[in-house]
DNA sequence: TTATAATATGAATATATATTCATATACAAA
DNA sequence: TTTGTATATGAATATATATTCATATTATAA
């Protein structure tokens, strides 16, 4: 299959040779795919949103973000596994709060585009 | 169920308190974690990477991004219902932008931690 | 030890959605 | 009109994963 519509126009096809040089390996995009996945969720970016405020136990985590205690716990683990959260026991309780810096600039933006619109 | 542990620690209340007066509505939540998810599907990132070199049509997203034309057009449908991409058609090609000016500075806070981890 | 609280987890289910295939639509050229 | 090109789309499939339920684990207190 030739193509013909778009063939003579220089400018696009440069285009395109820079958006091949310039994407990131494989395992780059998957990377940077998984840390906007883990706040695609709307329970994982409630939890998340509630630890801006300082690290939380899970039964006030529950309070804030409402759903059930187990359902708040297997999303901490996938935010855990994806270094997004990290955890500290004291006694009964598991302490959970943000372990990846960027996660603060991302949610001013996305607050941003959410309001903006 | 009562609970003990922490019932004590003031500090802790009052974070759950102001975790649940700022955390947004609903519709506000979803919001932010669409556009979100929306870069959280490699196959979509890649394509809002191509598009962060300038417009494109789909022929050349394809070849920028990999993948089939359709696959690539059916993301490109869910991308523009989403708001992140607009699309304009010249003759027989359509051509794509970006349509959500956040999204660079995600793309930027994305590529910061997929490097510097 | 026994009882209770706080959290975690395995399994099952349900749902969302990415991908593929075939085909349809839109447009241009002959 | 017929042919070829560019893109879009419906349907089917496959896969990922959120949620729920029951139960297990960990820690404290009685």
């Amino acid at each position: 299959m030739k193509r013909q519509d778009c063939k003579l126009e220089k400018e696009h096809e440069e285009r395109v040779a820079d958006a091949l040089a310039s994407m990131p390996s494989e395992e780059v995009v998957v990377e940077m795919a998984d840390i906007f996945r883990m706040l695609g969720e709307p329970s994982r970016l409630r939890i998340v949103l509630a630890l801006t405020k300082g690290e939380s136990c899970v039964y006030h985590l529950v309070e804030a973000c409402g759903g059930t205690q187990s359902g708040v716990s297997h999303q901490l683990r996938v935010l855990k596994d994806n270094k997004i959260v990290k955890s500290r026991r004291a006694g009964q309780s598991v302490f959970y709060s943000i372990a990846d810096e960027h996660i603060y600039k991302m949610l001013a933006i996305g607050m941003e585009h959410a309001d903006c619109k």
